[in-house]
DNA sequence: CAAAAGCTGTACCAAAAATTTCAGGTAAGC
DNA sequence: GCTTACCTGAAATTTTTGGTACAGCTTTTG
């Protein structure tokens, strides 16, 4: 057996770091059945080859054949080795950053993700604390109808916010950016109303407009922006601003959906007591559908 | 359902700790047993009943015996609590500093970043490049016309693919959920297409739908999803799983978008010479709006 | 010191798990 | 367009494993 005789000097061989190298050559069930052991790694592989063939969608024989081709004689001695290999890494303190695990993974995906993880933290560090509390108490009024919107990139994560808020509360909805799709609600703006708006770099005037709009009707507005300020911000009673910078032609909207997600965690969490009995209506109905 | 617990996850009593508690009243060879289990713990116990006995220098019904006294149903159950109490204990070890968490705002906002920055990391780790690669290629492919879509949340997300990739490439647009939505557009998809679905767990019946009935028509399906997988990896060609769990009762979704970002980067870098002059068109055309 | 109660292990059985066989299906190659 | 090679899963088979009954031994107790 290859992996045997002529041992490089490296120490851990991970069970892991050997299947993403050879992943190339797994036929498409042996592929399924390395993306779950290594989706759970190792726990998926310590259970019966029953339950791994299911949770991977292939049939047993296929993750017979897999554990075969990794060089085990047997799911039972592939078993054996998991949890020998767990039990070392586990025993080992220092163990915890693998460097060879680092060094693997898509080069490209994971430079990628190094920047965006370096916005994330940026954006962290650069947002008020009081801005977000401010925000959280302002999107958990329940009294105070919410409109989310965003550009042409950015509209997707208003979206993404509304479709999760709206659960947790209601008078919630998403307002499409241009203007010939919101002039008529316009008039239903007052000041009890909060529009959050989405808006990064290659700023779009037409939420722009709709902003200042509802701005002039005494609507408070929340904006997620980039840190050099969409227009927006002149007329935003609060302004979170994420770093979007990355190696790409495109500007990353991660820190954006950071915000968004923490915001929509903490809101949920202040409105738990309403919000749980909601969440598990729509539940409910989302069953009765046939 | 994740959102039912309102309870602030007390720490279960580790079996250890338990065990230790009950120690005084085990018969003599439960006591060797207990010892065994403890000071290899929990490993000593994820083997067979024999190899157990064995360790411990008993008999195997005994084995069973102790076990039973435990509370548990048999062997395999007691094997399944290990693993499990095991495996939560090691995958969460941002999710421990969750309870503390009566604090508000900006430390909320920190914790949440530290516990999405986890995710990312484990993202990375879990894709196999060549996966990535591949996806990579295949939508690079402007021949092949892409169809994303995704589910109630996730559907936001493939929006945002969307809107970046159809400025990269043609035949690129993005197909609603609902089954009445894209019934008659599946005559048009064939061989050449590509469907790029997102899915998340509470995995949704009609995105599952469309793949399959997409694939049955001989489309390549490419899917991004959780660790647990959807049920479209059966009939997906290339599998792409991101980490989503974060302290919050939704699940985070930046994996998915780390992902989508660095997929759009890399064919936009891919396709840069038929894409510059497309992205300058569509920039001139933006302008002219006025 | 004797009888009862309780542990423990051997031998056996039943259940479940892993593995092999085989046939249908699919994609590559001629 | 046909053949070949290979992948895949259903079902049958074998092996392993967990579980149980029972009898001997040890400890406790009156």
């Amino acid at each position: 057996m290859k992996s045997d005789s002529n041992v490089p000097p490296i120490d851990p061989p991970s069970l892991a770091e050997r299947i993403r190298l050879e992943m190339d050559s797994f036929t498409p069930s042996e592929k399924r059945a390395a993306h779950m052991l290594l989706s759970h790694y190792p726990f998926a592989g310590l259970d019966t080859v029953a339950e791994f063939a299911s949770r991977a969608g292939i049939s047993a024989p296929s993750v017979l054949r897999f554990v075969t081709r990794l060089g085990f004689g047997g799911f039972p001695e592939f078993q054996r080795h998991l949890r020998e290999e767990l039990e070392a890494q586990l025993l080992s303190p220092l163990a915890k950053a693998s460097p060879s695990d680092r060094s693997h993974g898509a080069p490209a995906l994971a430079a990628f993700a190094e920047s965006v993880i370096g916005n994330l933290r940026a954006t962290v560090e650069n947002i008020a604390p009081a801005e977000f509390d401010a925000v959280v108490e302002l999107l958990s009024d329940q009294r105070r109808p919410v409109h989310f919107t965003g550009g042409r990139f950015t509209g997707a994560l208003a979206r993404y916010a509304e479709s999760h808020l709206r659960i947790v509360r209601s008078h919630v909805d998403y307002i499409e950016g241009q203007p010939a799709l919101w002039r008529d609600r316009m008039i239903e703006i007052g000041r009890k109303d909060v529009i959050v708006a989405f808006d990064i770099r290659r700023y779009q005037e037409d939420v722009t407009a709709l902003c200042e709009t509802a701005a002039k009707q005494g609507a408070t507005v929340v904006l997620l922006t980039d840190p050099w300020l969409s227009p927006i911000a002149r007329v935003a009673r609060h302004v979170l601003p994420a770093h979007i910078v990355a190696p790409s032609n495109w500007d990353s909207s991660a820190g954006l959906l950071l915000i968004t997600e923490a915001l929509v965690a903490a809101v949920t969490k202040r409105l738990w007591e309403t919000a749980k009995p909601r969440m598990e209506a729509v539940e409910r109905l989302r069953n009765e559908k046939p």
